[in-house]
DNA sequence: GTCTATAGGTCGATAGAC
DNA sequence: GTCTATCGACCTATAGAC
């Protein structure tokens, strides 16, 4: 009773996690409105009748794909923490700007290896599904929480312009994983994607400029 | 004979400019593939057939929008030259940082004032389709090319970071133009237009470290 | 005002596990 | 034989096109 239960429910699991991956792939390389339930049923390998046995929307598909990055996101913060931590004790500290600059890099290359789900800017209908959406949220405001309090330290110790809102840095922060430059500069096939992570990084923090 | 035809033409030439306005509009608010040509023909105020009758496609009507932004950010770039030429000759040379400066700022006010039509950044039917319109690429060559000559001069003058490639400054500008940083600082509801203009212009040309 | 295709969402038949 | 997971087939509304 208990194992088959159990065997179910992982069987289970996988099918969702097929989802989950397929609808990333999808709204990474087309975006949510012309991803369509059909396809990522094939993707996943399954009907889509099965598919909304498990998901009730494609809404909640969208969602479920961003709880998804979120989460990725947040683990790749908490290593940074903890290697963060070893540096310390090893007498290399790290800085808090060293940090941002960290997952802002890891944003965008995750969006050059095609793996950045993106959603439209102002859906309506999408977007308030979103913010009803617990699970979402509650990454969402977890992941802001974590980075701005990088943000307000390197603000107070002088390595962040200090007269910004740190709403501008994070909102600035969260607009490079979906950056457009990246991806023109990707679709010209002339770089590498380290070189076009180095150059974004580079007129994100220090700007397009020369200091004057 | 003459006239009658003349009349006509400008007649339909309202039209279309009512039915461009309208696109223009929906696409600034709820983007392509959330606007319907039945709401276009109801903002123009004509029916859906009229309005097919000048148009043959969605998608056309979009590039004409395109089009329509294009022209006007091109007509703003010469009013700024022909204001550094009455400038220079006043004695108040104008450099070309200054005027890059003054377009990226006029692109993220259109934004402010819900006029900068904005299409999903990878559609591929879209995409295509506005790669054959002739008008838009012409004029979208035209503004590169004008924008580039003032960034490789700003360049040179040392007012722009040189090693980094052209392209992306240029790249980098028309992303302001759709700067979800933008949209979601004005959506916060906690700033004046002007105040976030001067913020992301500052971000993008200075960053958001402060000089080491 | 009509036609038609597409795509989100459902249902009943079937097959395999126990 | 029953139960349930799965899937092909189906329905229907919307929106582009004429």
């Amino acid at each position: 009773m208990k194992t088959r239960s159990s065997i179910k429910e992982q069987i289970q699991r996988v099918r969702e996690e097929a989802i989950v991956a397929a609808v990333n792939r999808l709204l990474a390389t087309k975006g949510y409105d012309a991803m369509t339930v059909d396809e990522v049923a094939a993707e996943a390998g399954m009907a889509k009748a099965s598919l909304y046995k498990l998901f009730t929307s494609k809404e909640e598909l969208a969602g479920a794909a961003m709880v998804g990055v979120l989460d990725r996101a947040l683990a790749f913060v908490d290593s940074l923490r903890d290697e963060a931590a070893k540096a310390a004790e090893a007498g290399l500290p790290t800085t808090p700007l060293d940090q941002l600059k960290a997952v802002t890099s890891w944003a965008m290359r995750t969006q050059l290896e095609g793996e950045m789900p993106s959603l439209p800017a102002q859906n309506s209908s999408l977007s308030t599904s979103l913010q009803s959406n617990d699970a979402y949220i509650d990454r969402l405001i977890t992941l802001s929480n974590r980075l701005s309090i990088w943000i307000t330290e390197a603000q107070t110790r002088g390595q962040l312009q200090a007269m910004l809102p740190s709403e501008l840095v994070l909102y600035t922060l969260f607009a490079r994983a979906c950056d457009p430059v990246v991806a023109l500069l990707k679709e010209s096939g002339q770089y590498t994607n380290q070189q076009i992570v180095e150059w974004v990084l580079s007129t994100t923090f220090e700007g397009l400029a020369l200091p004057q």
